[in-house]
DNA sequence: AATCTTCCTGACAACGATGTCATTTATAGT
DNA sequence: ACTATAAATGACATCGTTGTCAGGAAGATT
């Protein structure tokens, strides 16, 4: 016998059960303990039973970790993601889809923001990898993620999302930010306008660089020269965005229409508008929902994405990978959409 | 270059090195290794270069959990933060702020979304517990969460937060619900109001019966009779508030002003109170912050709840505990603020 | 020179579980 | 009744790491 009785009476014990423990009370080998918690075969009905008493007695919780280290698989069934920052709606919402998917296998989800930070993301990543997760899904700052080909030759599936990634095969599912860009350029163009502004992001982040290049060939396309487009990009937040645009409407020759590559820089182009009673006379079109855009007045016209899809498809990739998907890596586009609100229907005022 | 070569020559290995591998390619005891790995005092300079080089090649990372069986503290440097939902960017705030507090000291979060299903909140937190998270920050749905006082007596902090836990004693982190309402309320009634209807969530959850009570508590303080005064609860998504507000300005003695007791209901509210063109005759507070609420037009006046500073104290508290702070169990209430944007400064037109 | 510290180093058991395998017991087949 | 087969059960090694402890080398003290 090994009952050493910490300390005191008639409760529930106070340190934490282990499988030894529970086949001690139930008076069997520790061997029938684990079958019957791990519901395998071959186990008499009178056992299963005399096990889950004691297991429920104690309040036993299995140590997944513990069994994980000797299990033939290895699995820890457990997934990290990497996002932007879990605050922002967007990345909220890929998360579910993400955590969607997972738990229905079990599966639990570590969630982190990186932050714009390249050694943040190297830290966060590592700590995730001393964790053993089976997975991660990632978006990245970093200029390459040739730091992670190891991980990845050891069989840890890697899904990119957002970005794609440098320095690395492996697979990816990112929005159509050219495309996206395209699609609202040609809608700006097709009421009229010509003379188009475009406010973007830092230069540094990929994806800020294809919806300006989505922007540019479209007007190319068009024939528009591209010599007298105002182009204003590295703004990252409101502020900046709310004074480049004054700057704009300012100017001798201003825009009539304005695309916005970014929620943020989006919202400081409205109250920009707005500052000069402009936003019934200016077009505008954002990259990038916003909550409520069909409540302000004009509505708002954004190319959405679909982060609820990204989840899902990087989710899918990734469980399929753990399943065994030996296919070659591949990048999963998924589409955006125009969603026509009043202020990118509104005509060229001369 | 990057040639995929299976399972071939001079490249990493393919498996996940041990501390062993590392030890044996690095000439010396494993224990040496785990020294230095940890960062422990008293190894010659010369044999951690040795080592440090022998791990690097190898790209040798430390199985955390494996230590950690072993370690005498038994912290996994993990936690686990159950919402109500990772896509609500409340809950992305808050758990932004968790997030924080726990990277700077190393911890890893597990988020999961726990919808309003009690089923789910109970099997959610026993995958938290199998994977031996150091503590639990939470939300919850069940009746009783007495279900956790067998874990909270082994020493696993507990912090509940939004709403307060029942049928154990636990820390707590919530907002001043009824507070909140009182102070709604009382700036409706300054306003003139008397006829003041109240919008509420189902009444099964606790913050919305917190928030009816302050509600109706201060109209009491101010002489109102309660007993004209409209009060509709169970209203969970924007096309019920809606098609409820519809109804009661449709009435025959609609009401001056409105309080909402939620997000979506106060959305709900707004569109119904266009479609009636009654936004700027009948006045509007909502309880919860909007997104671009400023930009509406009028503004919508909102209590707003700080969940940046739940999750900061919730986090505090449970690293308090978890560095052995013994102090009694408390409830700590995060104040709430009225902010004034127009909709709730509109006078009763009689 | 002999002894005492102090510093380094590695052998070994242990953490809580599961895989393997041998053993016991029940069931069936003749 | 007696063996052949299947079902039920537990002893033991093991997963990757850290705690304990003992032993050897180097430097300090008498």
């Amino acid at each position: 016998m090994t009952t050493m009785s910490e300390s005191t009476s008639g409760t529930a014990p106070r340190a934490r059960p282990t499988m030894r423990q529970v086949a001690a009370l139930a008076g069997v080998g520790i061997k029938t303990v684990s079958r019957v918690i791990n519901g395998e075969p071959n186990v008499s009905p009178a056992m299963i039973a005399k096990v889950k008493e004691a297991a429920d007695s104690l309040d036993y919780q299995p140590d997944l970790h513990a069994g994980n280290l000797r299990r033939a698989d290895g699995r820890t069934k457990t997934l990290g993601l990497l996002v932007g920052s879990v605050a922002n709606p967007f990345y909220g919402t890929l998360h579910r889809a993400v955590e969607e998917a997972a738990t229905a296998r079990g599966i639990a989800v570590f969630a982190s923001s990186l932050d714009d930070d390249p050694g943040r993301e190297q830290g966060l990543v590592s700590a995730f990898l001393q964790r053993r997760v089976d997975g991660l899904i990632l978006t990245t700052v970093t200029k390459s993620q040739a730091y992670l080909a190891a991980e990845l030759r050891r069989g840890t599936p890697l899904v990119f999302i957002d970005r794609e990634p440098a320095g690395i095969e492996a697979d990816a599912v990112v929005s159509d930010n050219a495309a996206g860009s395209a699609l609202a350029t040609r809608h700006l163009l097709a009421h009229g306008h010509r003379r188009i502004a475009y406010l973007g992001d830092f230069d540094a982040i990929q994806t800020a660089r294809e919806r300006r290049r989505g922007f540019l060939e479209e007007l190319g396309r068009a024939g528009v020269a591209t010599r007298d487009i105002p182009v204003v990009v590295d703004l990252h937040d409101e502020a900046a965005a709310n004074r480049a645009v004054l700057a704009l409407l300012d100017s001798a020759d201003p825009p009539t229409a304005l695309f916005t590559s970014q929620n943020l820089v989006t919202i400081g182009a409205i109250t920009a508008l707005r500052d000069r009673s402009l936003q019934n006379r200016v077009a505008l079109v954002g990259f990038d929902d916003i909550s409520l855009a069909d409540l302000l007045s004009p509505g708002i016209t954004v190319i959405a994405q679909n982060p609820q899809r990204i989840g899902e498809l990087a989710a899918e990739r990734l469980l399929a990978r753990l399943d065994g998907d030996r296919t070659p890596e591949h990048s999963y586009v998924v589409p955006t959409e125009l969603i026509a609100r009043g202020s990118g229907e509104i005509g060229p005022h001369a």
